[in-house]
RNA sequence: GGUCUCGUGGCCGAGCGGCUAGGCACCGGUCUGCAAAACCGACUACAGCGGUUCGAAUCCGCUCGAGACCUCCA
């Protein structure tokens, strides 16, 4: 264990966060709250619990009565778990002789001797249950009935389930009108798991510092990868189909550049209304974003078509096209296409290197143009010549 | 032990009663000095066994396999 306060390590492991949201991509949120900086707000819900009737104090503790609120609503709404089920199936855990039924769990709790913060309430010193900030804060910036609610699979019992049973009984309804889990993550069709040895790092994987793959891969592609699994689903991360995702990832990419030198007709045989009304019905449907990356892969078909002549569009159907396509690839699936030639510099390097090679093929001399090949190659530069023009990454 | 979820072609991964996604690999072709890249085409799978149905990857049952959760850590 670190030997850091409480605030340093919450500091330390924020910031580190903060720069991984920035590098993947992910949208900032407006606010971030932290449960230390709202325990007054938890204790006004709690108190407000009480005055309902819906928790009681014992010891200097508060606990939800979960028996009377099963009375007027339905605990295991969410997770679909039948309360007289659950009693044999409790575990067995420490210092729980205090809770007058066994489903009720803490909203306050009286503070032990090794507790490194403590907070003061009308209770008595303590900290608050562990589920009660969700309800205080999210309450507090988003009012007490918003529309969706996230979490992972793992929090949806009992920390969900906890979390409506508390709005209900504060403020009188299921604070999310949808609730959102996403799935766990798999490597090589295993779990992911420390013991297991087989986890990587966000910051890892891009940087090709994880011993499970050989190379590195861009936030992008990892973005791109995760994207063509549901998010209700398990995902699992193998070599090969990281590999197959960034060869995808590239050819959709590119298509949005080829796109840009497609030349217009006065009639169009592209259906491309059809085709951005594909793109939104996927995303209409619970977040699908495989289906939409599937029909984002029909619009690169098509695009395909289009350069070579041998479908046509309107100048009108082009920007419509183009502005959707690139909407869902840069916003909706949140892609920054900028990993190929991060660096600057190299630019004017290479259209050196190229402009030389393209002398020693038009003179046929091979041995030159073959060596600045297989020199580039080997330099990690693969050299891709087109029909017109010679390009790189 | 209980509750629940999942098992799809070489790999990943949608679909969830009829129209049998998509990506990658493989194979065939176009292009190319060669190679690569790019493009076009082909490729028809749903763990197993029963059942329901005119029709099942999709519904039901059982078996096998994988996973999640089962209340004072958020």
């Amino acid at each position: 264990m670190e030997q850091m306060q409480p605030l340093e390590i919450v500091y330390k492991y924020n910031l580190n966060f903060i720069e991984l949201q920035r590098i993947y991509n992910l949208l900032m949120p407006s606010i971030e709250p932290t449960a230390t900086a709202h325990i007054q707000e938890q204790i006004e819900i709690i108190e407000q619990i009480i005055s309902n009737g819906y928790a009681y104090l014992i010891n200097g503790s508060v606990y939800f009565d979960t028996k009377k609120y099963m009375q007027d609503f339905d605990y295991g709404i969410l997770s679909g778990r039948k309360v007289d089920e659950l009693e044999n199936e409790t575990r067995v855990l420490n210092a729980q002789e205090e809770k007058r039924f066994f489903a009720d769990f803490a909203l306050w709790k009286k503070a032990g001797d090794d507790d490194m913060q403590i907070w003061r309430s009308p209770w008595g010193n303590g900290n608050p249950g562990w589920h009660i900030e969700c309800t205080a804060m999210s309450t507090k910036y988003l009012g007490k009935h918003f529309d969706i609610h996230g979490g992972g699979m793992d929090l949806k019992f009992p920390h969900h389930e906890d979390e409506i049973a508390q709005s209900c009984s504060s403020l009188g309804c299921n604070p999310a009108k949808y609730w959102m889990h996403a799935n766990m993550l798999n490597v090589n069709g295993q779990k992911m798991s420390k013991s297991l040895g087989n986890f990587f790092l966000p910051m890892e994987i891009i940087a090709g510092e994880t011993a499970l793959f050989k190379k590195a891969y861009s936030a992008d592609v990892i973005r791109f990868f995760m994207m063509q699994a549901h998010y209700r689903s398990t995902l699992d991360f193998t070599e090969d189909a990281l590999n197959a995702a960034e060869k995808g990832y590239e050819r959709l990419m590119e298509s949005l550049s080829l796109l840009e030198n497609v030349s217009c007709n006065d009639s169009s045989s592209l259906d491309t209304k059809k085709l951005v009304d594909s793109f939104y019905s996927a995303m209409n449907d619970d977040f699908n974003a495989p289906i939409l990356i599937a029909n984002l892969f029909e619009a690169v078909k098509q695009i395909n078509l289009l350069t070579e002549g041998k479908i046509t569009c309107t100048i009108l159907d082009k920007e419509e096209l183009k502005n959707q396509l690139g909407g869902f690839i840069y916003n909706v699936l949140g892609l920054q296409g900028n990993t190929i030639n991060s660096d600057g510099k190299l630019n004017p390097v290479m259209d050196l290197v190229l402009d030389l090679r393209q002398d020693a093929r038009s003179k046929k001399d091979w041995s030159t143009s073959d060596k600045i090949r297989d020199g580039l190659a080997a330099a990690g530069i693969e050299v891709k010549d087109g029909n017109n023009e010679t390009t790189w990454r």
